[in-house]
DNA sequence: CTGAAAGCGCTTACAG
DNA sequence: CTGAAAGCGCTTACAG
């Protein structure tokens, strides 16, 4: 009675084996209530003995669920990706659903019909976007066209019908400011990022606040329009550091610029800190894989992603009574990580706020 | 005749708009031999006005192949993966395929319970392995044990038995120390890798052949062993700059190292690479995010990961009369970047070799 | 608490 | 060059 040598077992073979019918044994594989707990742990042992494991494609042709999530990516974002990927891959396993990449380039003529076409295919049971993707609008219909559930992690915009992962960029960048103020720095340099990027205006926005409340001016002459690249965090360096008055500190949108004023002021022989502090934005790879290490903000990829796949495979069911309904919107915190970039102005010690 | 609204065209439907068997359909395509011109013409045409896709799973179930392709990784390689991953998603797509990745953790005591679920429950075609996880005894046995095709990227050993894709690490760190060499360095140091991965040796093994081929001996006392960590390469740094004699340029065994050399060298005052010429291997992000970026090596990931793609899903056939039977163990060439971070010594130039 | 039947949407032999 | 039938391995109603 057992499965034919050479091809794995079936759940006709596991219900042979346990006396049962295959809906019983689908019916404990799938956690459905109603089965008796000795008829449960007969199954179970029979599926043990048999090493039997459902084979997706089935389960996905016969039922409402495919057990695949797919990962939607523009390269830029590199290293934002692989902090989301490892926390989604990990949490799909724990449910038994499978991750499927998907690299698209964000200006693709075709970007649409290639999302259109891998969902016709796959039927993933949700999608998860990152930036620039999540504020790709020809993406976004593609999907809503096809009736897939999608989670965007730190969109441009948030709403009550798109869940949403993030953290809270304009706080954070707050903070960010804060740090080099309460450090002594009043000629604060800020490096934009680009415009048609979500984050670029949010950390704009915190860094003015953070200004704007401590009384400091926001001298336009110190803001600069970067990319999000490392050449542009370069050019930004050499234009703001030939200002008659010279900042004595540079907040880059992103670790990347940060990391190409760093290397603008080594070349120009500044000191980093002492001579100008310096901090970004994402802890990527390098921002510590440089000396001095790069003070920044940390997102916590992992956990966001994590959280979207939760949102993806869990869709949040009708609040119990009187409870508080599950946001589809959920912030997550961040960390401020203060690292050797950043020191007090001249000596001055940490100012009373 | 067509399709219920709501619900996605079948092939059924296109069968009865086109006028022909779903055969026919399933014939035109699966691009089989053997249907009339006009045939296939009328059914593409009729495929392209509903917009019909074939359903993954019902292909998957019906037939021979998953239309999958699996990607394992282990998350200290990040950067390799990333090339790694956009070449195999795209080259996937060419042919209709999609990309299943899985974060695993090499040193997991169930990993291969964990390969095991994964094609038992995926059934994909083929699989990817990325260092270190392709020299894993036990993953690679649960895979040949599932009888899942797989393709070794940059595995310690090759053989002729199990399909690979790399470069020539050894030729490649030859030639790194020969520019070293070229540039009238005698005392190079070497930072090796850590003994269980592959690359750490083929890179040493470059090295002293490079060495011993200009008559330069390999002093003992400049051979460091790290770990391919950043921490590393700042501890090889200290304890290399302080022999009696200074090496003049040092070779880390990859990009992390020598980024750890370069933070190092700076903090203790040394300029780079007027006082010390550093270089690196594998140009990861970072390499060129630093000042002076790093001379390094790059390993064409995208290009690998394509080849590998195409060796899983175009199985090598029978070679024709004649023809040279393809490889199963590809050789890609790498790329010798030439960066700021190493220089003549001491206004030396160029030696003639 | 349990099961017999139908069906998901394709491909595989097989036949003509 | 084309098609009718069976079947892949599950889940879904439905019935008891």
């Amino acid at each position: 009675m057992s499965a034919k040598a050479g091809s794995a077992p079936t759940i006709i073979d596991v219900a042979a084996q346990a006396g049962v019918s295959i809906k019983t044994v689908s019916r404990v594989l799938n956690q459905e209530p109603g089965v008796h707990e000795q008829t449960r742990a007969q199954v179970l042992k029979v599926v043990a003995e048999l090493k039997y494991r459902p084979k997706l494609s089935a389960r996905s042709l016969a039922g409402a669920r495919s057990f695949l999530i797919g990962l939607l990516y523009y390269d830029p974002s590199a290293a934002f990706v692989a902090g989301v990927q490892k926390g989604a891959t990990l949490r799909c396993r724990e449910s038994g659903y499978h991750l499927v990449v998907e690299s698209l380039h964000n200006d693709a003529p075709d970007i649409d019909s290639q999302v259109e076409r891998m969902v016709a295919a796959l039927r993933p049971d949700g999608m998860i976007l990152t930036p620039p993707l999540c504020d790709n609008a020809r993406v976004l219909k593609a999907l809503l066209d096809s009736n897939t559930p999608c989670v965007l992690m730190s969109p441009r915009e948030v709403s009550a019908a798109q869940p949403s992962v993030r953290i809270d960029d304009v706080r954070a960048a707050e903070e960010v400011t804060n740090l080099l103020i309460s450090l002594g720095h009043q000629r604060i340099a800020f490096i934009k990022g680009p415009d048609d990027q979500a984050a670029s205006g949010m950390r704009y926005q915190g860094f003015e606040r953070a200004m704007l409340s401590h009384g400091l001016a926001v001298d336009a002459e110190l803001v600069w329009g970067g990319d999000f690249t490392f050449p542009s965090g370069v050019e930004a360096a050499h234009q703001l550091l030939s200002r008659r008055v010279r900042p004595t500190a540079v907040f880059a949108g992103n670790d990347d610029m940060a990391l190409g004023v760093l290397a603008a002021a080594q070349r120009l022989g500044l000191a980093v800190p002492a001579d100008l502090s310096i901090a970004g934005f994402d802890d990527s790879p390098a921002a510590s894989l440089v000396w001095p290490p790069l003070t920044t903000v940390r997102q916590p990829m992992e956990e966001m992603a994590r959280a979207a796949v939760e949102m993806l495979i869990a869709p949040p069911r009708e609040p119990a009574e009187g409870a508080p309904p599950p946001s589809v919107n959920r912030v997550l915190p961040h960390e401020l990580l203060v690292r050797n970039s950043t020191s007090a102005l001249h000596g001055k010690g940490k100012r009373k706020t």
